[in-house]
DNA sequence: GCGACAG
DNA sequence: ATCTTGTCGC
């Protein structure tokens, strides 16, 4: 991939997104009494000989619970490169077919980097969540900056959080899980408002990781998958 | 030219 | 994301 192309991609990715953009639904589709299954999305990559190869892994799992319900995935050589800000059309392919292996009726989907938080609001959760119809929530484990846009601290305590506002308008938010640990940055996908995903980002949160425990074992999972699948397809 | 850059 | 050992801390 030249510099040159990786250019046009990112012109043509843009597009795409700017008319994506007018599909987003912002009514929530979830009621967090209501919700009996979610589920976490991940992706892990590795160097094959023909190139480069990735496996996509999806975790179902109750919401109350935690108990896991399904895990499926799929793992094929990647085409697109990662372009910051383009990540989505990286990973969604995969996704489609690991969640076409999916047969519970999963509520909502955690997903390994921003939704709405997108200078274009188009990261990775919203364009899937889009795609198939579903409620989705971003979770990044770092901040994807807009413009020249920094976000504000939250406090030290558990649950604080601080939004992350540009022009008036609210793309995400900080939220700390854990008392004095790094935070996450939530924001909505699709189908579902920001106060319903962090409330169902916090009820997730286990004293293990401070990250919600879907895409938690989406992450360990595309480790374990990935040392399976190395070297020996 | 230099730094930034979800995963 | 990935390459990688020890090491500080609960």
């Amino acid at each position: 991939m030249t510099e040159e192309q990786n250019r046009n991609l990112e012109t043509e990715y843009i597009e795409k997104q700017l008319k994506l953009q007018k599909q987003i639904d912002f009514a929530n589709a979830v009621h967090p009494e209501s919700v009996k299954t979610v589920a976490g999305v991940d992706l892990a990559y590795w160097k094959e000989d023909d190139g480069e190869h990735a496996v996509c892994c999806i975790v179902v799992i109750d919401f109350l619970t935690k108990e896991i319900i399904e895990k499926k995935y799929v793992s094929e050589k990647v085409k697109v490169p990662y372009i910051p800000g383009c990540l989505a059309f990286r990973e969604i392919p995969l996704f489609l077919k690991a969640y076409e292996k999916v047969e519970t009726d999963v509520d909502v989907l955690f997903f390994d980097g921003n939704g709405y938080l997108h200078p274009r609001h188009m990261g990775l959760a919203t364009h899937a969540g889009i795609v198939i119809g579903k409620s989705t929530i971003g979770i990044a484990k770092s901040y994807f900056k807009i413009g020249d846009i920094d976000f504000t601290m939250p406090e030290l305590e558990q649950n604080s959080f601080t939004d992350i506002i540009i022009s008036g308008e609210v793309y995400g938010r900080v939220l700390r899980t854990h008392k004095a640990v790094k935070p996450i940055f939530v924001s909505i996908g699709n189908k579902i408002d920001l106060d319903t995903a962090t409330q169902m980002a916090s009820a997730l949160v286990t004293k293990d990781s401070h990250i919600p425990i879907p895409t938690r074992l989406a992450d360990i999972m595309t480790h374990e998958v990935r040392k399976a699948e190395k070297n020996s397809v």
